[in-house]
DNA sequence: CCTGGGTCCAGGAGTTGCTAATAAGCAAC
C-alpha cells in the first residue's frame, strides 16, 4: 500500500468531519496526518512507529494500522454510514469543498448531484448565504465537466488492473486492445483480446460482473465490470485471425472499419497490407488523418525512453520533495541518465515551499560541489544543471530579480495561480515568459489536470509560434495527471522546430520514472529522437542552454 | 486528534491570494 493510498482514507475523513459539523481541529489533525504521510520519503508499513512522525499520536497511530490492514478504519465507515451517500459527489463538485456542501445539504436537504443541479437550475442556491448568482452558475457548470469525468480513467489509473484481469485469464493468450493499446490519456474501459478455440466466448469468460454480449465487426465480445468499478470488455478471436482483430480492436473507428474487410490474418502486419495500409506504431493512430498518411507515419524514429540522455523538471527538499538533492541525483544517475535539471519552486509559491533567495543560493552551492565529486569519483558522466521551476507572475514575469535569474542554468517557467483567466489574457502571459531571455522551457502549458481541472484555455498555435520565435522549448510534463502539452499539440511544435522536453516532475525518486508516461504520448504525436530537448547528449544540452 | 505541560486538559491550524461574497471558503503544489 502506497502512502498516498493510506492517506487517502485519512483525508476523506477529515472532509468527512467537517461536513457533519465535527470537531474542526480534529478534522485538522487528520488532514495533517494525511498531508505528512502523502510527503513522507519512506514508505509506511505494519512496522513503521508511526507516533515518532510529528502531528501522529495514539489514536491516529492505530487507525492508520488499521488502513493497511484492510484499507479503511471504523471512524472513516460509520461517518462514512451516517451521510447520504450522494454527497460525496457533491463535494467533487469544483468550488464545493465540505462547508458549502453543509450548507446545501442543511438548508436545502441537498443530497445528490441530481438535486444540486435541480436547485441550481431552480434558483434557490443563490440566496443561501455565502452564495449567489455567480456561484449558482459556476455550480452548473462544474457539474457539467463533473459529469464528463465519471466513469473514466486516467490511463495509469485503469492500467493496474490489467494483470488481474490476465491472472483471471490464465491458459489463453491475451493481448491488450482498444483506447489503453493507443495510449489515450484517459479511457472509460479497458479492452482485451481473447484467443479462443473457435472464436466464441467460453463460459470461464463470463467471470465478469453484470456481464453482457454483443459482436462488432464479426468479432464476439463479453463486457462488465470487475472489483474497483473497472469496466473491461473482453473480445475473442480464433489464432489464425489473431493479427486482424488486433488490428480492428485497437482502432480508432476510421482503421477498423478497413481493417475488418480484410481476410483473417494472424499477423497485424500482413493485415495492415491487406488493407492497403502501412503498420504503424497503435499509439500514431490517432493522429489527423492518420489513416490516409500511414507510409509516412511508419517512416517517423519514434523517441523511446531509452533515447533520453536527461532528466530534466525534478523537485528536491529544497522545496517541496520528498528526497534530498543528492538522492536526486544519486537515483538520475543510476537510470542511466547523464543530466538532472533539479527546478525546485520560486520563492512567490510558498504553498510549495518556494525557495528564497538564499536557499537558492545555498542549493547552488550544493549543486556546485556534488558536480565537482561527480566529475571525479571515476563513475559514468553526469551534471546537474542548476535550473528553477519559475512561478510565471499574472503579468507574465518571472519569479526573482534578473540576477537571480542569471544564477541558474536554465529555467522551466510554469503558471500556478490565477487559473480562471480568459483566453486572451493567458494566453498574453505565457507569450510574455516565452519573451523573457531567461525562458528555456515552458513548463505544463495549460495547467490540466486530466479528469480533474481543465485548466487555463491558452491559444496553443500563438504560444507555440511565440516558442518558436524565442527559442524556447516546451514541456510535455510526463506526470499521468497532466501530459501537458497534449499529444494533440506535438507534431505542430515538431513542424515548428520547438523541441519537445519529456519531463517527470517528479517530486520524489520514483516518480522519475512517471517519464515513461510522457514517451507515450510523446510517441504519440510522433515525436522523433533529434525533436526531443531532453534526448541531447550532455553535450549538446550544455550547447543548448548557452545558446545566444 | 495532537502537543505539551498543567500528566488531564487547554489550546491548537503548511501559507497566501483569489473569488465572490460582503465574512469566509476554496484552491494552488
Amino acid at each position: 500500500m502506497t502512502n498516498k493510498e493510506i492517506a487517502r482514507p485519512l483525508k476523506e475523513t477529515a472532509a468527512l468531519l467537517e461536513l457533519t459539523g465535527g470537531n474542526p481541529f480534529r478534522a485538522r489533525a487528520f488532514a495533517n496526518a494525511a498531508r505528512t504521510i502523502e510527503r513522507m520519503d519512506e514508505r509506511l508499513s505494519e512496522q513503521t512507529d508511526v507516533t515518532e512522525i510529528q502531528g501522529i499520536g495514539k489514536g491516529l497511530a492505530s487507525q492508520i494500522a488499521e488502513i493497511l490492514e484492510r484499507g479503511s478504519f471504523d471512524v472513516r465507515d460509520d461517518l462514512l454510514g451516517s451521510i447520504p451517500p450522494g454527497i460525496m459527489d457533491v463535494l467533487k463538485v469544483k468550488g464545493l469543498g465540505a462547508k458549502k456542501a453543509r450548507v446545501l445539504w442543511k438548508s436545502l436537504g441537498i443530497q445528490t448531484l441530481d438535486e444540486l443541479e435541480a436547485a441550481a437550475l431552480a434558483g434557490r442556491i443563490a440566496d443561501l448565504d455565502g452564495f449567489g448568482a455567480r456561484s449558482q452558475e459556476s455550480i452548473l457548470e462544474n457539474i457539467v465537466l463533473l459529469r464528463s469525468y465519471m466513469g473514466r480513467r486516467r490511463l495509469a489509473d485503469a492500467a493496474p488492473f490489467l494483470p488481474y484481469i490476465t491472472s483471471e485469464l490464465e491458459g489463453y493468450t491475451t493481448r491488450v486492445t482498444g483506447d489503453a493499446r493507443r495510449h489515450l490519456n484517459d479511457v472509460e474501459r479497458l479492452d482485451l483480446l481473447v484467443e479462443t478455440d473457435d472464436g466464441d466466448i467460453p463460459g470461464r469468460l463470463m467471470w465478469l460482473m453484470d456481464a453482457e454480449t454483443g459482436e462488432e465487426h464479426g468479432l464476439r465480445w463479453v463486457e462488465g465490470t470487475i472489483e474497483g468499478g473497472m469496466t473491461v470488455r473482453l473480445t475473442a478471436c480464433v489464432p489464425s485471425d489473431a493479427g486482424r482483430a488486433l488490428a480492428i480492436t485497437t482502432g480508432p473507428a476510421a482503421f477498423a472499419e478497413k481493417l475488418a474487410r480484410t481476410p483473417p490474418s494472424d499477423s497485424e502486419q500482413d493485415a495492415f497490407k491487406e488493407a492497403g495500409l502501412t503498420w504503424i506504431d497503435p499509439g500514431l493512430r490517432d493522429m489527423d488523418g492518420a489513416v490516409d498518411r500511414t507510409d509516412a507515419l511508419a517512416s517517423l524514429h519514434l523517441v523511446t525512453v531509452e533515447d533520453l540522455h536527461g532528466c530534466l523538471h525534478n523537485h528536491s527538499t529544497y522545496s517541496d520533495g520528498a528526497h534530498t538533492l543528492k538522492e536526486m541525483a544519486d537515483a538520475c544517475r543510476s537510470r542511466g541518465y547523464s543530466y538532472l535539471g533539479i527546478c525546485d519552486h520560486s520563492q512567490s509559491l510558498k504553498v510549495a515551499n518556494g525557495m528564497d533567495v538564499k536557499t537558492v543560493k545555498r542549493q547552488q552551492a550544493e549543486i556546485k560541489a556534488l558536480n565537482e565529486a561527480y566529475a571525479l569519483d571515476g563513475g559514468p558522466e553526469f551534471k546537474i544543471f542548476s535550473g528553477v521551476e519559475s512561478d510565471i507572475l499574472n503579468d507574465g514575469s518571472l519569479d526573482y530579480e534578473e540576477e537571480v535569474l542569471a544564477s541558474f542554468d536554465f529555467i522551466v517557467a510554469s503558471v500556478h495561480t490565477g487559473f480562471n483567466m480568459s483566453e486572451a489574457a493567458a494566453t498574453e502571459r505565457l507569450v510574455t515568459a516565452i519573451k523573457n531571455p531567461y525562458t528555456s522551457i515552458l513548463g505544463h502549458p495549460t495547467g490540466r489536470l486530466i479528469l480533474r481541472r481543465e485548466g487555463y484555455p491558452i491559444d496553443h498555435e500563438a504560444v507555440l509560434q511565440a516558442c518558436a520565435a524565442h527559442g524556447v522549448a516546451i514541456e510535455l510534463n510526463a506526470n499521468p495527471w497532466r501530459l501537458d502539452l497534449d499529444w494533440t499539440w506535438v507534431e505542430r511544435a515538431r513542424q515548428l522546430g520547438v523541441p519537445v522536453s519529456i519531463n517527470p516532475d517528479a517530486h520524489a525518486i520514483d516518480q522519475i520514472d512517471l517519464t515513461a508516461w510522457g514517451v507515450r504520448a510523446a510517441r504519440k504525436g510522433g515525436l522523433q529522437v533529434p525533436e526531443c530537448l531532453n534526448a541531447l547528449s550532455l553535450a549538446e544540452f550544455t550547447a543548448w542552454i548557452a545558446r545566444s
